[in-house]
DNA sequence: GATATTTGACCCCT
DNA sequence: AGGGGTCAAATATC
């Protein structure tokens, strides 16, 4: 490392320090301003929603720059395996270095969530391309396999596999559907929404609510007084649901998104 | 034609 | 050796 790369890097650890204290300092504003609002009214709701975006913008800044430029060099990464494949000889990276960064792919692929959810499991803020489906064995459904759709131009790794899970009867004819999350977005896009949503017919505050079970993943609670409950920690798991989500017209659709919208966990958010 | 999805094969990991 | 994650050609859709 030279000394400009230095100077950059240690640049950059203090902006994250800074930007550390600033979450906390919001932890803390959060935690005295919630409390004096009427629970279920518009401010609170608006105010929840505010403290996430700060928190969601907070979040992608410190990505970048822990990343820095490598988001890059794995774009590039995933392009030449793209179109190098497993048996191309020409390429430039063979022998540890490609073995190396290979497997470095699947053992550093961070478990960072889990749900169990009732709605169609592609909503939840990001955008995704399938890539791969595999029926897993002994299982009766499944598994999906996606990638955030900026994998390609920005290299961000973050994947998600989804597999409906086998009714045990208890839930009568409802699907359930199993969604674990790995990697971290480190993709900036348009596409992914914040709205403000306040007031909608179909939709109510995104609070987070669940159940930790003791395997990580998490179930669907449709009692909203425990909702109001949730911990703080959990304000910021939730995703961002796309703006046309809230104007469904579809009631069916838009109640299970009622219900997703109350999904999703991030295991590490403070982290 | 561009983009997204499907699907069989490959290969890493346990 | 087998399960499961990923690749990439084929196919579908717009």
């Amino acid at each position: 490392m030279n000394i400009l790369e230095s100077s950059t890097h240690s640049g950059c650890q203090a902006v994250i320090n800074e930007i550390e204290h600033q979450r906390a300092l919001i932890r803390d504003l959060h935690d005295l301003i919630l409390p004096t609002l009427d629970p279920c009214s518009r401010q609170e709701k608006l105010a929840q929603q505010l403290f996430q975006d700060i928190f969601s913008s907070s979040s992608k800044v410190i990505s970048f720059l822990e990343l820095g430029d490598n988001s890059k060099n794995q774009a590039n990464l995933i392009k030449y395996r793209r179109k190098g494949g497993k048996n191309n000889m020409d390429s430039p990276m063979l022998g540890e270095e490609a073995k190396e960064i290979g497997n470095k792919r699947r053992k550093n692929a961070q478990h960072t969530g889990s749900v169990v959810t009732q709605a169609p499991p592609h909503f939840d803020g990001y955008q995704w391309r399938k890539y791969g489906q595999k029926w897993i064995s002994k299982a009766k459904h499944s598994r999906s396999y996606y990638r955030c759709a900026n994998s390609k131009d920005q290299g961000c790794l973050a994947t998600k596999t989804v597999q409906q899970k086998e009714s045990d009867g208890s839930s009568g004819t409802v699907r359930l559907f199993d969604v674990d999350y790995y990697g971290q977005h480190i993709c900036m896009t348009d596409d992914i929404i914040h709205p403000y949503v306040v007031e909608t017919t179909h939709y109510t505050a995104p609070m987070a609510n669940h159940n930790q079970s003791s395997s990580g993943s998490t179930v669907v609670d449709n009692d909203v007084h425990e909702i109001l409950d949730e911990s703080f920690e959990n304000l910021f798991m939730m995703p961002s649901i796309p703006e046309y989500l809230t104007d469904f017209t579809d009631i069916e659709m838009a109640g299970t998104l009622d219900e997703a919208t109350s999904l999703m966990i991030s295991e590490d958010i403070w982290s």
